[in-house]
DNA sequence: TTTCTGCTTGACATCGATGTCAGATCGTCT
DNA sequence: AGACGATCTGACATCGATGTCAAGCAGAAA
């Protein structure tokens, strides 16, 4: 099938191509009626304008590029799911990107890749956003950039983020109110900003209470299953075990939620567990994870309005939003038995 | 920055925009001399043909379609992995699309999306791969179409699988080598043409062996954790239970490894599991999940390949590779305690 | 020598949109 | 009536690449 340019829509409204475009783009000058005739014939005819050309002429790109670390997270998968959704509703394509930097010219890839197709925004996810090269390259190409959860630089770029230190402070001071006050901590990746986040809204709430925070309760992970695996087997292993533990993310925590099954202890019974991200794994676990609920979806839809907000006049977009997290308590947290 | 274009590589190797363009191309008629001046100047100034523009002028385009039904799943993550790999040292882009079939203009909305933006290729995983409007769409567009392990229309595109049935059957296979006679199945949705080619394995396996397969041991499911535990509950709380379920994926496999737990039921002493997919959570549960391994990365990286091929002289590329899978036997399988 | 073929090269049009600018139309003010 | 500014419209150039085509030039064949 051919594809239909918009001289096709301006000789069926008998008009010029020009007086098209200005309709399809809500361009000022063009009379009402006129405005209505070509609208009408644009929606029968179903035109969507070439988005290449669209780029070429006018150095705008309806595309946004997503960059991640490693695509297979559930994490990364609720962004890409929520950005999507967004950019469908807007017209844009979303073009994902992975970077990791393995290898010595990743830098030199990236730059490559946006040499070959401008993008109209990007959106960084962390830890990549955290990435001063990355935020220069972007920089040096005038790509506007909104960052998901970014740790360093808050000022570089328009981002979005979520109350992590107070979830995680939330979320310890829901496992003190439960009666628990010897609590062991699992430390996520020390190179996510998000995991000293936690850190810190859990040694908050542990302070605020008066309890202690021996250096032996608290665990350096990586957010990986195996991690949190042996540092549960770690914890619980030991003479005195905590009666409670706080994995930095969910997957650490179902690390911690099968050392405890290899030891016969019971969860929530002889200990409680308490994760974070809310994965999709943490309501699959036995017993379900209390939990912290970020609005990744929402996060992502935000950063594609960010990007994609028609004022760009003043430059790159600057915001820096802050939705809120729900805490999801299920049944991997219970009270202290004495 | 401002971008490179052909004119300034031209300019610097002293010859016209269309001989430099010859070269990026790998065209015929170039003298070797020149052809080396021009591609070192291309290598030394780093130049990247504008992707847009080589669409427009030569209707060749540099971006590839990943479709899904749910990207959030682990199968999808995979592949995305796989494909995004294999696009980046190809130089091409890889565009995300969601497509379900919630909404009454979805395929409306498939079309305007394809009319804005040319794709080079398009792969369609399960179940969408199935979808007949979805292919007549891609046909009529002339959009080449490389579809992961499609159920239906197997002559109508290019395509690349996994042998299910042979997976299944082997896995099956290797139950009753372990001593188990009573195995009960659940099957997946019914919509994944994968469902049916799962259970066909096992069927086959189980009368090669001689073994009955009651009605009341096959179950339904449809994929998801809850619909395992249901089918895992029911099962294990009938008065004679099976010594080893088989469920046609691992997140119906923890739900049947959940049940168990509920029940007080052993894994792998009183009961084997058996899952398929090889899926993160596989290795995550406790006991780790025996499963099948699917060539995933491999497979998306075939299909980049396939609609990537340079000589699409002939058309749509036709092929239909069919890539090995692997046993992943770990410990939620044992054999049968008398 | 002339003609022919095949290789090599660049001028120019083209893809489908938008930016620029000049011209046309209208009402209003002097 | 004439001048003016605001509104509306389309002709034309442009973005950065490739397709087409013809010209230039070599060596081979007549």
């Amino acid at each position: 099938m051919k594809p239909l340019t918009l001289k096709d829509v301006a000789d069926k409204a008998g008009v010029s191509p020009k007086t098209v475009s200005r309709v399809i783009n809500g361009e000022a000058y063009v009379r009402p009626e006129v405005r209505e005739t070509v609208q009408r014939v644009v929606d029968e005819l179903g035109y969507r304008p070439n988005a290449f050309a669209r780029e070429l002429s006018s150095s705008r790109s309806f595309l946004l590029g997503l960059y991640f670390d490693d695509p297979a997270s559930a994490y990364a998968a609720d962004l890409q799911r929520g950005a999507l959704a967004r950019c469908r509703a807007l017209g844009y394509h979303l073009v994902v990107e992975q970077v990791t930097r393995d290898r010595a010219d990743w830098l030199a890839e990236c730059e490559s890749s946006l040499r070959a197709m401008r993008l109209g925004g990007a959106i960084l996810t962390p830890p990549l956003c955290d990435w001063p090269e990355l935020l220069d390259l972007f920089a040096r190409w005038d790509v506007a950039v909104v960052r998901i959860s970014p740790g360093d630089f808050p000022d570089r770029t328009a981002a979005v983020d979520m109350d992590e230190c107070g979830a995680a402070r939330e979320l310890t001071d829901a496992l003190i109110a439960l009666g628990h006050r010897d609590i062991g901590f699992i430390q996520g990746n020390p190179e996510h900003h998000a995991a000293a986040r936690r850190l810190e809204g859990f040694r908050a709430a542990m302070t605020a209470a008066g309890l202690p925070i021996p250096p032996t309760r608290t665990l350096q992970g990586d957010f990986t299953f195996r991690s949190g695996l042996a540092a549960g087997e770690q914890l619980l292993t030991a003479a005195d075990r905590p009666s409670a533990i706080f994995a930095a993310n969910d997957e650490m925590a179902l690390g911690v939620l099968v050392a405890a099954m290899r030891n016969g202890i019971a969860v929530p019974d002889q200990l409680s567990i308490a994760g974070f991200d809310d994965a999709p794994i943490a309501r699959m676990a036995w017993p379900p994870l209390s939990t912290v609920h970020q609005p990744h979806l929402d996060m992502a839809a935000a950063a594609v309005d960010l990007l994609t907000r028609p004022a760009r006049g003043d430059g790159a977009p600057r915001a820096a939003l802050r939705l809120p997290y729900t805490l999801a308590l299920r049944d991997s947290t219970g009270p202290r038995r004495s």
